[in-house]
DNA sequence: GGGTACGTTCAGTTTGTACTGAACGCTTTG
DNA sequence: CAAAGCGTTCAGTACAAACTGAACGTACCC
């Protein structure tokens, strides 16, 4: 709600690389911006990511210039406490790469463009340490060694390899790198 | 919690299948089954699901014979109401496939062990949607026309380019026949 | 036509969790 | 050493979504 106003400290520096030197009211690409911020909130939380995540990585992703903790805090309406918890969520993605200003002891974050990485990166920690309990599942699972003539014994036996089957299968989808190729962004 | 008891009228069908025609009290096969429904409901759930879909399709997929709505009911300790939201949504998914026995009234329900085509479809279903809105926002978002000299503009255009380029590199990407292959069960 | 036996729907409740904000530790500055 | 500025943590809260179960509609049977 109270994103990209004019009167802070950052958009004074937003403002400074512009053309139009006196140019301090919010043009058009601010609202563009403002409606890019929303939506990426809303893509996140509909993945259950919750809304901030989204909305921090995209006010990033829009500005010309590194943000602050109180940046994001202060346009985003958010708590400092939640923008500290997703900036660090989202740097373990290497959606945001952390950096400084000498002279300065904040912290400055500025996007990643790499989507094809940070998608893979967000995937892998979401549903990577879920399948781990799967696939530890898979193996810890001494079949009934006995009653190979029970029909529902080896009913179980057959489902349980076919799962397996399709983990081996995928396993290396991820890292396959035809899939990486056609997620890598050509400058 | 009261999942594969053996009381029920279900059981009893289950356990015909098997050779040991005496056989009612649950089999080791039985724990394996308890193991895996509890491991796919905490598999949905950590994924934002819900605990009862994986419960559902894990029973149905260790199942030797179609299962009916009360059945899950009763042996997942979950509500018909959930039961039948569920199922539909698993049968969407081509998870699960309804079929009939004459004579019966009741549906019955058959877990799909084609793995690959019910993520694929369920993944389209969970993120389709919100990128849906993500690509319109990315349409209809006309450039600020004018002030093409402006930074900041051309800074805002730019990463939206970026944007609309890895969407278009990565639209295919689901149905790309190679990764269909590297999902598809080979019998 | 009444009475079952189904599956579905939906208002209500409970459970989970995203988010807040005050307190904390650490570092730098005066 | 005190004080301010910074990021982090965590108990508490508020909100949303999962789940329940009673009411409903429909098809079949006596």
């Amino acid at each position: 709600m109270a994103a990209f106003e004019n009167n802070s400290e950052r958009d004074v520096r937003a403002a400074g690389a512009g053309t139009s030197p006196g140019r301090s009211l919010p043009g058009e690409q601010d609202v563009v911006r403002q409606r890019f911020i929303e939506e990426a909130g809303r893509f996140t939380q509909s993945l259950g990511l919750g809304r901030i995540i989204g909305q921090i990585y995209a006010y990033c992703y829009f500005c010309p210039s590194p943000c602050t903790l109180d940046e994001l805090a202060e346009h985003l309406a958010i708590s400092k406490g939640s923008a500290s918890t997703m900036v660090r969520q989202l740097e373990s993605w290497g959606a945001l790469r952390r950096t400084w200003i000498k002279g300065d002891r904040k912290d400055y974050y500025e996007a990643s463009d790499a989507f094809g990485r940070i998608v893979r990166n967000a995937a892998r920690d979401i549903v990577g340490r879920s399948l781990d309990s799967v696939n530890e599942l898979l193996e810890e699972t001494g079949l009934p060694a006995a009653d190979p003539d029970d029909d529902d014994i080896r009913f179980v036996q057959e489902r349980i390899e076919k799962l397996r089957a399709f983990r081996d299968r995928t396993q290396g989808l991820w890292n396959s790198p035809i899939v990486k190729m056609l997620m890598k962004a050509k400058g």
